[in-house]
Formats: structure tokens, sequence, C-alpha cells
DNA sequence: GCGGCTACTACCGAAACAGGTAGTTTTTCG
DNA sequence: CGAAAAACTACCTGTTTCGGTAGTAGCCGC
């Protein structure tokens, strides 16, 4: 392992692992130190532990349980990954279709594994994660698709959305007025339609539920 | 497979095909009209045909080529997912991580195949998607879980971000001062110090800015 | 201890916006 | 065809926002 060369990563893959579970920790720790091209850098049994000692000394990739007693995996993902921006995170779980996976997720893990998995999996997964892809299953890969869709059915007209699209992008009436070719008074009336559809009552408000119901 | 019981869709799963390359074609309808669980029930050379055919009667599944002449499979996502959002649609692609998997996964495919995939591959796909997956490579899963983290610096300072998230709530200044325990001109201070950091002059285009780029 | 950053308060004038009312024309669809 | 929906124009009034300038105060690191 740790052998100097230069290159960031041409080398072993130094792996920690958060999980309670001596048990499961051990096997992993063995089941990683056993594999040539990868090596168990340190184990913790708890989130608060691991974020004292990856900060001081980072592994490459972190391997953490996502029900843990104390702090929760998906809380210790978001202090690690804040501190430590480059450790690749994978999620380890027990259920097939979490929410705390996709949330740990959108907070800063990269990929997620099933704890029963194959060791091939695993060692899979851990290569995966380090040459830039996102091991998960198939139904968390749906959800994420799923969540970033635009909607389906708008509540506006084309017109409508049209200008909606123009105030996301800062533009005043006079602005998209000029823009479509019709007047000011025209757009301030179609604006006085969309908050009314949507149920808001100014500019941002509007801007802020376009992008994230995903209207435009 | 086929049982029949009660259930939403025990039985066989309809798949069409969008592909201009005739071998490939007919060598997918091949395979899947040989495998019990589900049949080939109309294919296609173009996006046009597809889109006036799938509109009457609708399949289960649809494989779509990603780069067909005329109108590309992106578009048609687009059009086929709009006039029937119940199809799940799996692009076809002969690169690993192109940005048009990306578009069209974002516009209303579910999922994606390389076209040299194993035969066992291609048909786990069209189940899995069936029963609500996304299959997809790593790489791809890596650039959607990517796509929607926060951003892990933002140029703002606390107070700033604390002002921006009500911006983004729709508040004006007088309640954001309010919120906060501010004078309104407080508000107006930190937000003219906001525009000028994220490049901006107005609210909703700040609001527009720290959504998109995950600011808050 | 001093400069730099952050947080806070204040005043001004021009511009933009929100909500209301009151119409016309065009398109869509039963 | 005729009703309904969508697109369009206009005016008015009060409120909010934007950009500029100007000053106070606390905290941190060199």
């Amino acid at each position: 392992m740790t052998n100097d060369e230069a290159g960031e990563r041409t080398d072993t893959i130094r792996v920690s692992l958060v999980e309670d579970d001596d048990e499961i920790r051990d096997a992993l720790a063995i089941l990683i130190d056993a594999t040539e091209g990868m090596t168990c850098h340190s184990t913790f049994g708890d989130c608060e532990s691991a974020i004292e000692s990856v900060s001081k000394d980072p592994p490459d990739v972190l391997m953490m349980d996502i029900e843990l007693p104390g702090m929760s995996g998906v809380e210790g993902v978001q202090k690690i990954k804040t501190a430590q921006p480059g450790i690749d995170i994978i999620m380890l779980t027990i259920h097939k279709d979490d929410d705390l996976v996709f949330k740990s997720l959108s907070l800063g893990a990269t990929g997620y594994l099933l704890k029963d998995s194959q060791p091939d999996d695993i060692l899979r997964a851990i290569r995966d994660v380090r040459s830039g892809g996102s091991p998960m299953s198939s139904q968390i890969a749906r959800r994420i698709v799923v969540s970033f869709r635009k909607a389906e059915e708008s509540p506006l007209t084309k017109r409508e959305t049209e200008v909606l699209e123009k105030l996301c992008e800062g533009h005043s009436y006079k602005m998209i007025g000029a823009d479509l070719f019709v007047s000011e008074e025209t757009i301030h009336f179609h604006i006085k339609n969309i908050y009314q559809k949507l149920q808001v009552h100014s500019k941002s408000e509007a801007v802020a539920k376009a992008l994230r119901d995903r209207l435009i």
C-alpha cells in the first residue's frame, strides 16, 4: 500500500469504515485488506469518532452505515463531506428502498451498497466510486431521475410558461415584452394570471415555485 | 411469468423498439419475442412514425436509439413522454458517457442501455424498468447525483445565505428584517452585497441563481 | 494593534412591481 | 355556430426594489 510515486491515486485505494456492528465491520476490513489494490485505512464504530479522525487523516473512500447509534449516517455524510469533499462516501444499508439513502445521496454520499452484497459487488463498488461512478440500485436511481424531471402537467398556458421562463432569467416586464414582441402591459397581465394560478404574490416567489416544481 | 391473478401488470410486458439499424432492431425483436413474459409489440425505424403509432396503441416499454436520423431520440423522448406518460422509455446508446443520455433522462427517459449489452442485461433492464427501477451505468448515475447536490462552497457569508433563503421563500425586505430581527435597511444592505457577489440585479435573478446553483 | 471582513443602520430618487378594473381579438373545441 | 379559454392592450395607485453614498461596531489573524 502507501507507495509514494506522484499522481493523486494511481495506487492503493485507502478505505475507512464506519459501522457499529463489530462482525460486519471486521469482515469488511478483512475482505478489503485481502484485496490487491485497496487497504483498510481505519475503522470506527460511530460517526463522531470517524469525523474527528477523518479530518486529520482522510481515506480515499469511506463506507458508512446509514443507521448508527448517536449521530446518524446521513448527518455524518454532511459533516464529513463538508470537511473533506474529496472523500467518496458509500452508504451501507440493510433496506433496499430507504428514504435515508436518497437523503444521504443528496447531502454528499456518492453511492450505496446493501450490507448483504456479495464480496465481489462490494469490491466493485469501491473501485467504481473511485473511478467516477455512483454505484447504486436501480430503484434508487429511479427516484433520483424522477426527482429532477420536469412537471408533467402545469396549470399554466403556453404563453404564461414562456413569460415565466423569462422571469427566471431575471428579466423585467419591459424586457420580456420586448423579447416576446408585446407590450409591457401584456406581460403585466400574464404575470397577474401566473400569480393567481401559482398562488404567489411576487416575481421571486414565482421563480422559486417554478424552479422547485420544475415547471420550466 | 404470465400468471394472471389480480395486480396491475402481472402479465406480458409489451415492448416497442425505435432503432434505425435493421440488424440491431431485428435482433432485439427476436430476443424479446423469444423471452417468456415479454413480447415485441411494434418496431420503428424513426421517431416520427413511432410517435404517431405509439399515441394510438402504446406499449409498456419503449427502447429508443438515442441517435436517429431525422428527429433525435432526445426530442422523441420528450414528445412521447408528454403524449403517453405511462410508457417507460429506455435509451439505447453506443457511447458510454454521453451528454445526450443525461439530457434524455431529464426529459423523461427512465433508463439506458448500451447497445452491445448482453442479452441478459437487456432483458433485466426491461423487467427492471417495469418494476420501478432505472437501469443505468454508475457513470451516468454519478452525474445525476452530482447535479443535485448542494454547492460545496458559496461565495456568500452565513448571514447573506440566510437572507437569500428568505428571498427564495418570496419574502419582502420588511418581512425578512422582521424574521431576522434587524431593520429593513440592513436587509437592503445584505441584498446589495448578494447581488454583487452573484452578479445579479434583482430578487428574482438572485432566487433563480440560488436555486439553480444550489446555494441554499 | 491595525487592516480586512462581517454585520448593522440610514437616506434618497428613479425605476419596477402588484393588484385592481375594463376592455378587444384570436383560438379552440363541443 | 357559439361559448370558453387564451392572448392582448390600457390606466391608475400605492408599494417595493435598486443603486448609490455614508457611517458605526465587533471579530480575526498577521
